[in-house]
DNA sequence: TTGTAGGCGTTATCAC
DNA sequence: GTGATAACGCCTACAA
C-alpha cells in the first residue's frame, strides 16, 4: 500500500478501508513505530511542545507551579520544556533563552515569581505566545497573566495580626518581583489603612539561613511583637533565632509564614501561614497559553484567592 | 547569495568569505533569525533534547535531581523534556511515554527512586540511550545508572545509632523501590550485623502527616528509644507526634531523618541526617548520557557517597 | 569559496 | 478509497 495510507490511518482524519486499517495497525504494533514529531510540526506546522522559562525549579512554590503546568500540557497532548533562566547577565540569558526557542513552540511560559521572570519576559520574541505565572496581581504590561494574588494575602495576614491587638507588624520580604513583591506591598497597605506607619522592612532571601539572621535582628528589638515573613522557609529561620534569644513564640512574638508548605502544619508551634494554591496557578497558566494558541486572540487574566490559615504560631501580644 | 552560503555560516564547519558572513550575520541579527532544531534533527540525525521521566518533580530530592540534570543538560547544549509519570496503569503509562518519545531524542532520563522508575524503566524501548538516577547501588539490568548509595547511609545512621546505646532503632520506611528501598536495606543490614533482631518496618509515604501516623504508634511503644526515618518530613511527623504524645527528643527518643532538606537544621531541636547530594546525581545521571551518545558505547555506572550529619535530636538512650 | 541537488519523516493536495 | 507528489526548514555531498 502507499505511504500516504498509512499517514491517514495514523492521523484518522480521512476515511480507510478496515482492511488496509487493520494491517498498518498490525504493522505499527509490531514496529514498534512512533511518528516523528518533528517532522509533523514541520510539515502541518501544528507546535505541541510548550517551555517553561523559570529562576528556580526546586523551591516549593515554582516546584508546585511547574508540576500544574506539566499535568494540564499533558493532559492536552503538550510535552513541557524546562529552561533555567540563572542571570540577568545579557549573554547567560541570550543563551539559555535560545537554547530552548530553537525548538518548533506552541508557546513559553515564564515563571514570574521574580525579577528575573521579569527580564526573561522581555528577552522573548513577540512573535511567540508568551504568558506568565505571577504573585501579585499588577498592571505587567501586554503579556496574559495568571495571578495569585498573594497581595491580597498579604494584607489579610497583616490585618489578622493587627486585629490580634499587635501595634505594629514587621515584615522579612522575600527578594521582589518589581520594587516589592505582592506580599509586600498588601502588607504595607494593611499598616497604612489602618494608620500605623511600616517599620522598615527586613530584606531576606527565600532561605532558612537568611530568615534565621533576621530573625537575629528582630530578637534585638523588644517592640517586636509579630513578624510577618515572606515565606514559610523564612519562617522557621526566624522562630529558630527568636527561640535561641529566648523569646518565645507566640506568647512573645507571634509568626506568619507565606505558602502553606507541607511542613508548615507540622512545625513547633504548628505555623499560621497564608496557604496559596501554586498548583492550580500552573494550571490556569497553561490555560491561558491553550486558549491563546486555540483561538488565536490574546486571552484576559486571572487571578486567584489566597487563603490566611491560622495555627499556633500567633497570639495576642504580651500584656 | 545562495540559500547555502547562509547555511555554512550558520553551522560554522565550512569556511565563507568575510564579505558573505558578515552580509549573512548582520541580516540574521536584523532578522532575530533563529535555526528550526527540529529540522536540523531531521535531516542531520543530531538529537539536542533529553527526556527526564519521573513519578515526582516537587519533592525535594526529585525537584534537586531535576535540577541538576537540567544544569548539565543545558551546560552542553541539550533541552530537557519532563515528563510525569502517574501511574503504572499500562494506559496511562504507554501515554505518558508516547508523548514524551514521540519527539526525537538524545536519550532518556529516568528517575527510579520509586517502584513506577522500575516499571518505567522496562516501558522504554531498547534502541533508546537510557540511564537512571536512583537510590541505592545495586544489580539493576542493562541500564547504566548514577547511584547515591543511600543503603551505606542508612547503615551508617544505625551504626551511629546503636553506638549511642541504643538496643534497638525501629525504621519508619518510605514507599520502596523494589522489595526495600535502599536506606531500608542499609539499616537492615547494620542491624543483622550488629546482631540485633531488626523490628517490624512501619511502612510510611513521603509526607509528614505519614510520619505523625507512624510517630503515634511508635510513642505508645515504651521500648522505642531511637528511630530511623526514610525522609525529614518523615522524621519531623514523627517528632511532632512524640512531641504531642509527651515523649522527648532527644531526652527520650532519637530520631534521625533521610537526605538534609533546607529545613531540618533549623527543627526543634535541629535534626540529625543523613545528606545526600541531589543536584550532583542529576549531573552526574546526565554526564552518562552524554558519554553514551558521544562515545556509542554504554558507560559505567557511578555511585557516591551519602553524609551523615550530626545534630541534636539524636542523644544516648535514657538510663 | 560558492552554488546545485537530494533527502530527512510527515502531511496535504491532487488526480484517479 | 487510494496513490503520487510537492512541500516543510535545514544540512551536506558534489560539482563548478
Amino acid at each position: 500500500m502507499s505511504l500516504s495510507t498509512v499517514s491517514r490511518v495514523l492521523t484518522g482524519r480521512t476515511p480507510v478501508s478496515e482492511g488496509l486499517r487493520a494491517r498498518v495497525e498490525a504493522a505499527v504494533a509490531e514496529l514498534g513505530y512512533r511518528p516523528n514529531a518533528a517532522a509533523q510540526t514541520l510539515v502541518s506546522g501544528r507546535r505541541s511542545t510548550v517551555a517553561v522559562l523559570a529562576r528556580n525549579t526546586v523551591r516549593y512554590g515554582y516546584a508546585a507551579t511547574l508540576q500544574g503546568i506539566e499535568e494540564a500540557a499533558r493532559a492536552s497532548g503538550f510535552v513541557v520544556t524546562i529552561g533555567v533562566i540563572e542571570s540577568e547577565e545579557p549573554d547567560a540569558m541570550k543563551g539559555a533563552v535560545d537554547l530552548v526557542l530553537s525548538q518548533p513552540l506552541a508557546g513559553a511560559i515564564v515563571v514570574e515569581f521574580d525579577a528575573l521572570g521579569v527580564a526573561t519576559l522581555d528577552a522573548l520574541p513577540e512573535s511567540l505566545p508568551v504568558v506568565a505565572a505571577a504573585g501579585a496581581r499588577r498592571k505587567v504590561g501586554s503579556r496574559p497573566h495568571a495571578f495569585l494574588d498573594d497581595e491580597a494575602g498579604g494584607r489579610e495576614a497583616t490585618e489578622y495580626l493587627l486585629g490580634l491587638g499587635h501595634r505594629t507588624v514587621h515584615h522579612v520580604a522575600i527578594p521582589a518581583t518589581r520594587a516589592r513583591s505582592g506580599r509586600s506591598w498588601g502588607w504595607r497597605a494593611a499598616m497604612k489603612a489602618a494608620g500605623v506607619e511600616p517599620p522598615k522592612v527586613i530584606q531576606a532571601s527565600y532561605d532558612p539561613d537568611s530568615g534565621y539572621d533576621a530573625g537575629q535582628r528582630l530578637a534585638r528589638d523588644p517592640s517586636v511583637t509579630a513578624v510577618l515573613c515572606g515565606n514559610d522557609e523564612l519562617a522557621i529561620g526566624v522562630m529558630r533565632a527568636l527561640a535561641e534569644a529566648g523569646r518565645r513564640v507566640p506568647d512573645d512574638i507571634s509568626v506568619v509564614g507565606f505558602d502553606d508548605q507541607p511542613f508548615a502544619r507540622m512545625w513547633t508551634p504548628p505555623l499560621t501561614t497564608v496557604s496559596q494554591d501554586f498548583v492550580g496557578l500552573g494550571r490556569r497558566t497553561f490555560q491561558l497559553l491553550a486558549e491563546w494558541t486555540a483561538t488565536g486572540r490574546k486571552p484576559r487574566s486571572t487571578s486567584a484567592s489566597p487563603r490566611l490559615v491560622v495555627r499556633s504560631s500567633t497570639a495576642a501580644p504580651p500584656a
